[in-house]
RNA sequence: GGCGGCUUGGCCAAGUGGUAAGGCGACGGCCUGCAAAGCCGUUAUUCUCCGGUUCAAAUCCGGAAGCCGCCUCCA
């Protein structure tokens, strides 16, 4: 079983074939830095994590390129309003999205550009477009690059480019040659950050940066570019224009794009002012619960987020460490071993089949199943053969978990942790819930069963759920 | 106006030609003093609707209805 993915430009699932064997190299449009990250910037990198993880499991060698557009009108504007520097406010918050994104257990990508840091390259590329008769300039204005010079324009998002300009909602630029021709480089306004070029002091338009940042890493064709649907037009489009323009050959081979976050039905908007922050969400839920969210639909499609949808995923998280929490009383190891048992190929199917994430889940439940039914029908003594098949299914699951970037805590440590977060904003402490778990134990002993039950009941009103086990009472948060 | 997508049980959600994964919930059972957890069983003869192609369709084609996204900054 090998690989596929499905491919925007081609509108199709395709065998994914690398340009170069063994080696993967994949470009991921990260954020523009002049505000605090939504959960949708979550889903998308979250999302290009996990096929990050799967290609360098699959045996690649991935070189992952994820850049930080820092020069920008909405940063300039920004930086005006709070009477900071422009530099101040992509700092800040790229500093905010790497304390977010590490919360939340993405890996950091091989290589995080910035635009400010390649703006000879920028220069360059645009020079070399101007030279080709590709882009142009406007004296007194920016640099525009020439849609008819690039007969495909249009290819990735499917719209040929008289339409758009039949029905082309804003005002022509008259300084274009083409309605649809785009800005390289514009010119400096006074207090702006700006460059020498030799156009004028000026900074670079937004789409160029990254046709400059994935030549420069990547070269002039690479494997895969992602980013948000939203992206495909006109930003990825323009991508294409601008680097095949320049190259004469093929830019990307693979474009995949992610389908977007929904709030309770509705699409996030400054308007409905429910822009749902990571930060917040992070403080309201576990980190692995947000990515099992974020996985639990293709990611191609939309997802809406809802308080629901969150309780529903926090209790499957929830039963998977329930059950390595089993096995390991039961006495399994749960290190995670080479080889690879008959769950993580069914995993890996799923995978393959271009980042299916919500199958493979299927496969984590099933896993799990499986294992709580040997559990089951071991009773108090477990085999050395049930043993040794449990150490298999627990290796399979942790292996998932790696992909998906979940079940990264022992058992032991995740329900301490949701102990601590459940006591942390209450009036009560653990040594007055076991207080009370003694006293009931104790009633038990003595068939004291009303006084039992009554207790029992209190802690219930605490979200409290006890559990009686062969080794005792255990406690723990609903 | 142009382009694209979606519609699967109470809810969430896989499934692109071979006879409906998985999760949550609900109900019954085992276990338990009773629970919880776990397990077993039940919960869609059917995939928005209407036609068509096919031995065979949720899956392909045509049409209808509803919902959504992009075309302007946007993950």
């Amino acid at each position: 079983m090998s690989l596929r993915i499905y491919n925007t430009l081609k509108g199709k699932k395709e065998e994914f074939v690398p340009l170069e064997p063994g080696k993967v190299g994949m470009y991921v449009c990260g954020p523009t830095v002049y505000d605090t990250s939504h959960i949708g910037h979550a889903r998308s990198v979250v999302i290009f994590d996990v096929i990050f993880r799967w290609l360098t499991a699959s045996g690649y060698d991935v070189n992952y390129v994820r850049n930080f557009t820092d020069v920008d009108d909405k940063i300039i504007n920004r930086a005006n309003e709070r009477g900071m520097s422009p530099t101040d406010i992509s700092e800040k918050y790229i500093k905010e999205f790497h304390n977010e994104m590490d919360g939340l257990n993405v890996l950091r990508p091989t290589i995080e550009p910035k635009a400010t840091e390649h703006i000879d390259d920028i220069i360059k590329f645009i020079e070399q477009l101007i030279e080709q008769g590709k882009a142009y300039y406007v004296e007194g204005s920016d640099v525009f690059f020439s849609i008819e010079s690039f007969g495909e324009y249009g290819k990735l998002s499917g719209r040929n480019p008289d339409d758009m300009i039949a029905g082309a909602r804003i005002a022509v630029d008259s300084n274009k040659r083409s309605p649809m021709d785009f800005t390289l480089w514009k010119p400096a306004k006074p207090g702006e950050p700006s460059w020498d070029s030799p156009w004028g002091p000026g900074r670079p338009g937004w789409h160029i940066e990254c046709s400059a940042m994935s030549n420069r890493y990547l070269g002039q064709s690479f494997d895969i570019h992602g980013g948000g649907k939203d992206l495909i037009f006109p930003h990825h489009e323009n991508e294409i224009a601008q680097s095949e323009a320049l190259f004469g050959k093929q830019f990307v081979k693979y474009w995949v794009h992610n389908g977007f976050v929904d709030i309770n039905n509705e699409k996030m908007s400054k308007s409905l002012g429910n822009f749902t922050m990571i930060k917040d969400v992070l403080e309201t839920y576990h980190p692995e619960v947000i990515r099992l969210f974020l996985l639990s639909k293709h990611y191609r499609s939309p997802i809406d987020f809802n308080e629901n949808s969150m309780d529903e995923v926090i209790t499957s998280l929830d039963k998977i460490y329930t059950f390595l929490d089993r096995a390991e009383k039961a006495g399994v190891d749960l290190s995670i071993s080479p080889d690879a048992g008959e769950e993580w190929q069914l995993f890996a199917q799923a995978m393959d089949d271009d980042f299916n994430s919500a199958r493979g889940m299927a496969t984590i439940f099933d896993t799990v199943k499986k294992g709580n039914r040997l559990l089951d029908k071991a009773g108090e003594t477990v085999s050395a053969e049930t043993l040794s098949k449990l150490s298999e299914i627990c290796s399979d699951l942790k292996k998932m978990g790696e992909i998906l970037g979940i079940i990264s805590q022992t058992p032991t440590a995740y329900f301490k942790g949701k102990k601590e977060a459940g006591l942390a904003g209450g009036d009560i402490d653990s040594a007055m819930i076991d207080q009370l778990v003694m006293e009931r134990t104790q009633a038990r002993k003595d068939k004291n069963f009303a006084r039992a039950d009554e207790i029992r009941a209190r802690l219930d009103e605490l979200n409290i759920i006890l559990e009686d086990g062969a080794g005792g009472t255990t406690w723990k948060f609903s």
